[in-house]
DNA sequence: CTAGGGTTAG
């Protein structure tokens, strides 16, 4: 504490303070100097006008020095330290300067030199009064001096100045804001001060305390409601998640006839962005047009945020350009929105105009930018703004900044800086593991993830449920079945998780896998919820690794069931019928696919290069470098060919799509990406390619070939992990 | 010269 707080207990003194000497206020009031003053809009400007107060010879009066005092103390555009400056030239100031400087502390980022100016005051004499105490009652507030607030509520007592409505509502509002809700209760029921304003000092005390319920009883017992207490209540629902809470208070707001203002219209406006109530978010845009108001930054920023949430990204798009001005929040909500929306190259799109148009990211904007990037496998980009970061946030260590870098260095394919990244981090959090786990889980990295979750634990931290998700993952790609239950159990028994979905499907994909198919059934019967499509889905997989056709059948029963429209898992049975030679079966099908009309979703891949996401679908011909491409292609198939390479035509339905008719097993759009890769990148550079679906068994065997053939390393993302292609093997020795 | 709220992005 910079001040001693004994010199608190020093009961204020009794001194009167100096009569006014100035001339007759409202010949003062009128003088240009003084007029000059509240149009300053820099030091440089005050520093004049303070020039000519003196050649005036007005600095002999208290009130010019007051008004002087005050703009340099409170005006956004003053400049405390020069108050300061001038307060020293005060000859016995008044209470009002000493006032307006503690004013100006309260105002700062050191609230507590308003403490320390109070005790001076009181030490030279000057008593305070009930102007003295809001300004430093907000001071203990805002800097959560429980203990000088609880001192200077005392002297308040001692002057007798808790019956002035100011001091008593900032009373309430400091034992509030300083979590003593017991006291701040206190001071409100021992006075008849009740007015809406100290009402919505306590309720906003339990509003921020999580006590909605509280906050709503005292709320219905306000005699009268202005604004800022309807806007206090419905705050604290949305902030609380309760919007149709919110919702409905803001309904029976406009019911009073209370006028709803900015405020308001912001938090309902999040409220609907959260809870889709697209129809309330409308009405409040028209709202805001017959306000005028539809040049205001913020509300067209929340407007904007409402629509992208409530799914009506193009209609966000077209407010966020005819805005004439924006802030970084315009940019950063409709980036957000798009990457909600699964949108990503939209996202990068948008990120890349606000580069152009100088306009300054922050943090959040990486935010929402870096899960685009991870999910396009966007490296480049990705990389650039780890530099970026690195150079504009030096000082700021933002962990969930570093865990999504971490996120998407793995998902882009680059275990290696994700793991820089996550060893460079001074604090952890435990995002920040699971994003390490999941990503080196992902690459197949099994031992270096198991590794990595008793690390965790030896560092103090409790893995929570997706920690536990990785580290299955980590079990299911690298084939180990037994750790695989051992972590299992250890997750319920230990630490007292109980397993979800996910947990499920990973334990019967691994299980399935392994061909423990007794096991995976075993397993099925215990969960508390019902197996979805894809736990069925995972033990179709395995029904065809391990041929068991009658089995595939009554599992893919119920996958159709659940998932009628999943192609995936009718060209996974029709796979398993032509294992067993079956064709009559494939083709019945491929009947029944084609008589639903489901579409199987387009197969594409992307692939970065020089920065530039470039996308293929099968048999993709509209790439300017199409002709190269597929030369390059015919050299492909012909090193192959001479490499002994079969096609394997097992997963030929992978075609049976319309708009794969021409495509041939050889134009997959991973090996268009390969392809366009290896003419557009210089030799023995690593080629990394992100594809949407799984990788098909030929495209596998093909790459593996490749690598070697070529000598390259080719890192593929498929939707469920990591191939690392070299040499002509896979890092997930052919389990996938 | 004073008190209560809201701050849209994550």
């Amino acid at each position: 504490m910079a001040f001693s707080s004994s010199l608190l207990t020093i009961p204020p003194s009794t001194l009167h303070v100096l009569p006014a000497s100035d001339p007759p206020y409202n010949l003062l009031q009128t003088h240009p100097s003084l007029t000059l003053l509240s149009k300053c809009k820099s030091i440089q400007n005050l520093k004049q006008v303070h020039t000519h107060i003196i050649k005036t010879g007005l600095h002999n009066t208290h009130f010019a020095l007051s008004k002087l005092i005050e703009f340099c103390a409170v005006s956004p555009f003053g400049d405390l330290s020069y108050a300061l400056l001038v307060f020293e030239t005060v000859e016995n100031p008044n209470q009002i300067i000493w006032n307006t400087i503690i004013r100006g502390y309260s105002l700062g980022s050191k609230p507590l030199q308003a403490v320390e100016f109070y005790v001076r005051m009181i030490l030279s004499g000057v008593e305070p009064n009930s102007y003295t105490f809001p300004f430093l009652l907000k001071s203990c507030a805002k800097f959560g001096a429980a203990q000088e607030g609880k001192q200077i509520h005392g002297h308040v007592l001692k002057l007798e100045l808790d019956s002035d409505a100011f001091v008593h509502t900032s009373l309430i509002n400091m034992y509030a804001k300083n979590g003593e809700l017991d006291n701040a209760r206190l001071v409100f029921d021992k006075s008849p001060l009740r007015d809406a304003v100290s009402f919505t000092a306590l309720i906003t005390g339990y509003v921020s305390s999580g006590s909605m319920d509280d906050a709503r009883r005292l709320f219905d017992e306000i005699p009268i409601r202005d604004a800022v207490s309807w806007n206090a209540m419905i705050s604290g629902y949305a902030q609380s998640g309760r919007f149709e809470e919110a919702l409905v208070l803001f309904l029976e707001m406009r019911k009073a006839n209370v006028a709803p203002n900015e405020s308001t219209m912001l938090t309902v406006l999040s409220a609907c962005a959260q809870s889709g109530s697209l129809d309330l978010g409308k009405w409040v845009a028209s709202w805001i047009e017959d306000h005028g108001l539809s040049s205001n930054v913020r509300l067209v920023n929340a407007l904007i945020d409402m629509y992208s949430k409530c799914g009506a990204l193009d209609t966000a798009r077209g407010l966020f350009d005819a805005m004439h001005q924006r802030d970084v929040i315009s940019w950063n909500v409709m980036i957000g929105g798009y990457t909600h929306e699964s949108r990503y190259k939209e996202a990068l799109a948008l990120f890349r105009l606000m580069l152009r148009l100088n306009a300054e990211p922050n943090d959040v904007t990486f935010l929402g930018i870096l899960p685009a990037c991870a999910h396009l496998g966007a490296l480049d980009l990705g990389k650039w703004i780890h530099v970026y970061i690195d150079k504009k946030f030096q000082s700021l260590t933002n962990t969930c900044l570093r865990t999504s870098l971490i996120d998407m260095y793995a998902k882009c394919g680059n275990i290696e800086a994700a793991k820089q990244v996550f060893d460079d981090m001074e604090a952890k959090s435990l995002a920040s593991w699971n994003a390490m786990i999941t990503g080196l889980a992902m690459h197949g990295h099994a031992n270096a993830a198991l590794e990595l979750f008793s690390k965790m634990a030896d560092e103090g931290f409790k893995p929570d449920d997706i920690t536990f998700v990785g580290i299955l993952s980590a079990c299911n790609h690298g084939g180990l079945v037994d750790l695989g239950r051992q972590y299992f159990s250890s997750m319920t028994k230990d630490y007292h998780i109980s397993p979800q979905l996910q947990h499920y499907g990973c334990m019967i994909d691994l299980l399935g896998r392994a061909g423990r198919f007794d096991e995976a059934e075993a397993l099925m019967k215990t969960m508390e919820m019902k197996p979805d499509g894809a736990v069925w889905g995972s033990l179709l997989g395995a029904c065809r690794i391990h041929r068991r056709v009658e089995m595939g059948e009554f599992v893919a029963k119920h996958v159709f069931e659940l998932e009628p429209e999943n192609a995936g898992a009718h060209v996974l049975l029709s796979n398993i019928y032509a294992g067993a030679g079956r064709w009559d079966d494939v083709a019945r099908i491929r009947t029944r696919l084609n008589d639903m009309g489901i579409k199987k979703v387009p197969g594409s891949t992307s692939i970065e290069v020089d920065s530039v996401v470039h996308e293929f679908l099968v048999g993709d011909k509209v790439h300017p470098l199409s002709k190269e491409i597929y030369e390059m292609l015919r050299e492909v198939d012909r090193l192959l060919d001479m490499a002994g390479f079969v096609p394997d035509t097992s997963e030929v339905l992978y075609d049976m799509d319309e708009d794969w008719k021409e495509g041939v097993l050889s134009h997959h759009s991973e090996k268009l990406a390969i392809a366009f890769g290896l003419i557009s990148t210089k030799p023995g550079t690593t080629i990394r390619i992100v594809k949407n679906l799984r990788v098909c068994g030929n495209c596998h065997s093909a790459t593996k070939l490749i690598s070697k053939i070529f000598n390259r390393e080719i890192i593929a993302r498929d939707r469920n992990r990591f191939h690392h292609f070299r040499d002509g093997s896979c890092s997930c020795n052919d389990n996938w």
